[in-house]
DNA sequence: ATCCAGGCTCCTG
DNA sequence: CAGGAGCATGGA
């Protein structure tokens, strides 16, 4: 076991503390560890199980610098190059959100969001695979049930990485859980129409139907109607993965529950806005709204997580 | 109990 | 092709 270090220097403006507040209350976040400070997370990269861990750095002037450090068995440059790859796509190190700032002069409301997200950044799934599995696992459920199945399907099928005498789980492999059937994963609450997609889902990967390194080349559109093509994928499922999958930033799930309340709450509607209502709103931030879809989600879960504390 | 929760598929008219 | 029923689950 070994360990490498390296600092990063995120575009501004990257506010740490605030993504971190984000992705450590959001009921999604099972597999990774996250503090006011730091995060900490066992993935794989080119096979190889590591644990990547953020800590906030020295701030110089006005941009933030991430002390990032890779551990894994025999580690070498090329494996921290990677691992320093994959963390500056997953944390959007490189996202130029200063021109968001251009879509929120026109319109009050959403300037008032953009001034408490300023900072927010988004934070991707470590693979296309697991953003895949969790939107189809929060489909109609709520996100917090939804949070007990994924790790439930963690726990029970994931493989597990060991650093420091802590042990962190990882997201299961398509391989395995292609070999499921519907009764191995009934125990774990998930109905029989998710044990359907998900497998199937596995499946598709293993068989090499569905390519997810090719889907990271297609433009957003196309990678959009290939994952609707999948039986279990409908368009909410296919534009949130092109979005927090794949990193597309101007794809928004515009028929998402929680967009549709909260914008509806907020442009004073009364009652939820519909999915065309959501992506006629969104015409104004076009370049930019897979990151509005993540501020509204950050606005709406302080206003739900203030009335229902826990 | 009843309604809802970050939908999807399949079937009508 | 738009609209709605039916679907599965657990939680409030």
């Amino acid at each position: 076991m070994n360990t490498i270090r390296r600092h990063l220097r995120p575009s501004p403006p990257f506010d740490f503390a605030k993504t971190l507040d984000y992705l450590g209350s959001s009921a999604g976040t099972v597999l990774e560890v996250v503090d006011d400070r730091s995060y900490r997370r066992a993935v794989r990269l080119g096979g190889k199980p590591v644990l990547i861990q953020l800590a906030e750095g020295v701030s110089r002037s006005d941009s933030a610098e991430l002390l990032f450090e890779v551990t894994g068995e025999d580690l070498q440059s090329q494996d921290g190059r990677r691992a320093q790859e994959w963390v500056r796509r997953t944390f959007c190190l490189d996202a130029q959100v200063d021109e968001l700032a251009v879509a929120g002069t026109t319109d009050p409301v959403f300037r008032e969001v953009l001034e408490q997200c300023w900072g927010l950044r988004p934070v991707l799934f470590p693979t296309v695979f697991e953003a895949l599995a969790w939107a189809i696992i929060g489909q109609q459920i709520n996100v917090g049930f939804a949070a007990t199945c994924k790790r439930a399907l963690a726990d029970r099928y994931g493989d597990r990485l060991v650093v420091a005498e802590r042990s962190y789980p990882m997201f299961p492999e398509p391989e395995r859980l292609a070999g499921l059937s519907e009764a191995d994963l009934a125990p774990l609450q998930f109905s029989r129409q998710k044990s359907r997609y998900i497998i199937g889902l596995a499946r598709s990967v293993v068989e090499g139907r569905l390519n997810l390194e090719e889907l990271q080349q297609l433009p957003a559109g196309e990678a959009e109607e290939r994952l609707t093509s999948l039986m279990g994928v409908g368009r909410w499922t296919a534009e949130y993965v092109v979005m927090r999958g794949l990193g597309w930033r101007d794809t928004i799930p515009a028929g998402d529950g929680g967009l549709r309340r909260v914008i509806g709450r907020h442009y004073g509607l009364g009652r939820n806005a519909t999915e065309p209502e959501v992506r006629a709103l969104a015409e104004r931030w076009s370049g930019w709204r897979g990151y509005a879809a993540l501020y509204w989600w950050y606005i709406l879960q302080r206003e739900e997580r203030k009335s229902r504390p826990g």
